[in-house]
DNA sequence: AGGCCGATCCCCCGAACGGGGGAGGAATCC
DNA sequence: GGATTCCTCCCCCGTTCGGGGGATCGGCCT
């Protein structure tokens, strides 16, 4: 038998952290070696406690969660981080593995599968939670398909902007903008640029 | 001294119902009746339990917070329902206010400002986070401005729709919508639908 | 080298949108 | 009874969108 797997709570709150440290402390092999509110802190205190696992919520106030994992996959890689979050959008976890978290599991998950995907984490394995596969595999032409230009693009509608507008901040004409827009809509099967925007807010794609 | 505080609650989340079951284990006077992680079990187990109070998250799969704390007030009204809940939106305070909670608090909120927000809301009396005054002062000219009315076709328009379309499923003339969309987009201080719908929608005015 | 894709730009055109104006009827509130 | 608000409808007009057809260029992959 390993040595116990040490782990740190990261969530801005306080009734998830009881929830989460109740859970664990059922876990024989599992022991909590501190908690954290934010990402600033989480990132220090990770540095300080070198935890195995680092069981970190997504959203927070002040440095995010997938931030937090970043500096901690930089500053001690040996620590394994696994997002825990309610959202289960296809790009969340896109870009929570793309930030180097080695498990990605939903706060619906039944108590043993939060477990297990702690084992895994902790033995350098991945982990995503096997509710995600249907999203996974449903709307990975969502995001995935429209380019770093197009997502752009679309975040500048949301604000607002016209096409000459859009084309103005991007020093390109007008002409190119709206060739954006078409492939925009066509990716998404969206109507019009509003539906567009509304579809990608919806998803996560943009903000 | 009265009797003890029964509460129910209502969660989608496990480890929020942990949490909080554990919190709430702390405070001798109250005592946890039931749990559920939905809005329909959550109406159901109120009809048969009665507790004084139902903890309620907000957004769940199913019947959300919002259809159940309107359905607990019409069948157990003795019972009152102290809204749970991570969001910070103004439109969601308002809205919950108008379901009929009779409190509302952040999930963020510490330890002792939860209990006394279950005892204020189990004498009767309203709560509502402090933390949400400025929310509330600020950006209370968001939705409110806007009427049933307007948030309806702003609804639409965030479905795809065109003017024209809108004023087909809601019978009535084109000319109307177009008037409608022009008060919402002065109301929101949007330069186009497209904006305004961005803004209704991270503002949580709309779905 | 050839092929593919993404970004850029161009033309055309009908439909939709944004922004003025006004106006009537119903409901609500003093 | 007057004031207000909301929903409804109408006119005009210039701008913007959406959708179609293209084209060029550079990078990347094989």
């Amino acid at each position: 038998m390993p040595r116990d797997i040490t782990c740190l709570i990261v969530d801005d709150h306080e009734v998830v952290r009881e929830g989460l440290r109740l859970s664990l402390s059922r876990a024989a092999h599992i022991r909590v070696v501190g908690e954290a509110s934010d990402g600033a802190s989480a990132v220090a205190l990770t540095e300080r406690r070198r935890p195995n696992v680092v069981i970190m919520d997504v959203r927070m106030p002040g440095m995010d969660g997938l931030q937090a994992t970043r500096e901690i996959n930089e500053k001690v890689p040996e620590t394994s981080v696994l997002l825990f979050t309610a959202h289960n959008e296809r790009s969340l976890l896109g870009r929570g593995l793309e930030s180097g978290a080695k498990g990605y599991i939903l706060k619906e998950a039944p108590h043993q599968t939060l477990l297990r995907a702690i084992e895994k984490v902790a033995e350098g394995e991945g982990y995503v939670d096997p509710a995600l596969m249907p999203t996974f595999l449903n709307s990975r032409d969502k995001e995935d398909m429209l380019t770093a230009r197009e997502r752009e693009i679309l975040q500048l509608l949301a604000d607002g902007m016209s096409n000459v507008e859009v084309a103005t901040r991007l020093f390109i004409s007008q002409e190119t903008v709206k060739s954006h827009v078409r492939h925009i809509l066509a990716k998404l099967e969206a109507d019009t640029r509003t539906h567009a925007v509304a579809i990608a807010l919806r998803e996560s794609i943009i903000d």
